[in-house]
DNA sequence: AGCGTTTCTGAAACCGGTTTCAACCTGCAA
DNA sequence: TTGCAGGTTGAAACCGGTTTCAGAAACGCT
């Protein structure tokens, strides 16, 4: 029961593996007559290279690493699913590696696609500074998703979250809104400090003064920012509208106003970021800053490619755009709620 | 600016290289001096052993084939989660491949990983028949997630849907419902058929009739159960509660009731199935059946280590339990809503 | 026919490891 | 001192392909 190699072939086909080889991959003319028994045998006997040995003998392994977060979060979920799909066409294939955006955790993962001689890196999110990156990759073409990594020589797929926090917090200004409070994302995630940021400034631009006691705690996850609004509630402030840093927070704020009886977007309107699919099934149907996750995958994953052939990428920034749907109300004039 | 090789480790420490080979993997003794002097050289020039190399010598890839279904569902992503989590800690990476839920496409999947020397293979859902598997995978381990393939040989990690089905059923019939209304999966798919199965045989145990004119098209997304539901509502048929056949499902049902004022559940009570993280978040939060996605994923690819080492492993039942939260409520008696 | 050029082709080297095998070195018992 | 078992070691074969190189064959031309 062994497996068929390439000198089976050649001997069913009474040639050299050279030649075998060559009619596989097409490097040099062979004669039509062995060409056809070439073809023949590895037909019958379905034949599959092994993709191992090739990779060993030319230096290209035809896989690419991706560094994932485990965090289980939809929007890095389907940034890889759009990275297996921008590589199911190609003769690449991903191998991924979890790097539980933990420093140490993350290089030591790099290493391991490293040692299985990885052509290309795709590094989605993470803790890792350009210098580590650069450190580690070295010349190994390299690009990073979802987040931008202020070094020359890294391209980088992501979006504008300072942009897209600041159209989202200026639709509700411009709905009437001065009382917004603000759910945080991680501390640590550049993400959340970009998201805050585009909120900050649409404040100023307006020249509204933000209230910091409306800021509110919040990890990304839907229960802390449940608990972050029902504390809100509690301490009686005054606000008409959430500004959650992702969409799961949008769900906990919700669910906390749902338990308060107060309504959306009636009393209080909500506006998310990420557009994940369940948004549009919110009740009411969530409007919030929609980020192209999945294209993301995909783009990168084709630049990457771009990159192994030797064309040049320049980093790519992506904005976010409104979803506009039910979950903001235009504020009603002189009729502060909740006063 | 060449790699460094086993042999430039051998040079510098003054030994052959099977000798550093021997102490990197520890297959036989070697004396203390050279140990040590082996163990210098490869930190000090930060060798990674190339695992392509040792793989075709070998013979084993150190890597596992994942063939998904790119369907973006937060079920499969989460079981590929789970795959990835439960290798992390082995020297296997795994290595995926989209089938998209097409047999042809799953065939050249696997064949593909096949032609990468993967040393296991696991399979998550899919539309292959346990004779392609087993002609395809010949001897390779291999592990089945997310469904039941009905051959004696092929582990397989799923749950038992029909009896997810049942229970979700009977809560509702327990809560005094009667016309109960289901939205169905892709018909193609045999979880679909089970939940259904299951839904059945709760409606023939306790004796009831089954209206199948409340049996509604579905296709596990939200927006098709939207369209569903509304059909329903302006059918003008009595119904008092909604199964869906998956959690999306149940979302876009919430969705057309709060459209057209119908409580939830006062009016009408739901039930979903999978558990999807943002279920608990729904308004009113959503009743269940969990399915351990994570879990099944983590479980199999452990599953599929021991097999690689020579351990038995036989299929796995795990069944869903309801997660009981507030989408259900009793049905007053005597005061059918909507008659 | 003779010659140069181009196209095919197979032998052999190579990719970077592992593993077999035989030689070598101990130490210990006879 | 000799014999032998057991532990170390390096040379060489091997995994299954690709690629270089040089020779052979085919071709076109005078």
């Amino acid at each position: 029961m062994k497996t068929v190699t390439i000198q089976d072939i050649a001997n069913v086909a009474n040639v050299s593996k050279s030649t075998v080889s060559r009619v596989l991959n097409g490097t040099a003319g062979v004669h039509p007559d062995k060409r056809k028994a070439i073809l023949a045998a590895t037909h019958k006997f379905g034949f599959q290279p092994n993709v191992v040995a090739r990779s060993l003998a030319n230096g290209r392994s035809l896989t690419i690493g991706v560094l994932t977060q485990n965090i289980g979060s939809p929007f890095y979920d389907a940034i890889s699913q759009g990275v297996i799909a921008g590589l199911q066409d190609s003769t690449y294939s991903p191998i991924f590696m979890d790097g539980q955006w933990e420093r140490t955790s993350e290089i030591s993962a790099i290493k391991a696609l490293i040692g299985r001689r990885v052509d290309g890196l795709l590094l989605i999110g993470g803790a890792l500074s350009g210098n580590d990156i650069s450190r580690i990759c070295k010349d190994l073409p390299t690009i990073v998703i979802a987040r931008q990594v202020p070094s020359r020589k890294l391209p980088c797929v992501f979006v504008d979250n300072v942009d897209g926090g600041y159209i989202a917090t200026k639709y509700l200004i411009e709905n009437g809104h001065r009382k917004i409070a603000f759910i945080q994302g991680l501390p640590q995630h550049q993400d959340a400090i970009d998201r805050f940021a585009g909120f900050c400034r649409a404040f100023k631009e307006s020249g509204i003064q933000l209230d910091r006691r409306l800021v509110l705690d919040g990890d990304f996850t839907a229960i802390k920012a449940e608990c972050s609004v029902n504390r809100l509630c509690e301490s009686r402030l005054k606000f008409t509208a959430i500004f959650a840093a992702n969409d799961a927070s949008a769900f906990g704020a919700r669910l906390a106003l749902y338990r308060r009886n107060i309504g959306v977007p009636d009393e209080v309107s909500i506006v998310g970021f990420d557009d994940q699919m369940e948004s549009a099934f919110l009740t009411p149907p969530l409007t919030t800053v929609r980020q192209p996750a999945q294209e993301m995958g995909n783009l990168a994953s084709r630049a990457l490619f771009d990159l192994l052939n030797g064309k040049p990428f320049k980093s790519q920034l992506l904005k976010g755009c409104l979803q506009i749907r039910e979950s903001v109300a235009r504020l009603k004039t002189r009729s502060n709620h909740r006063d």
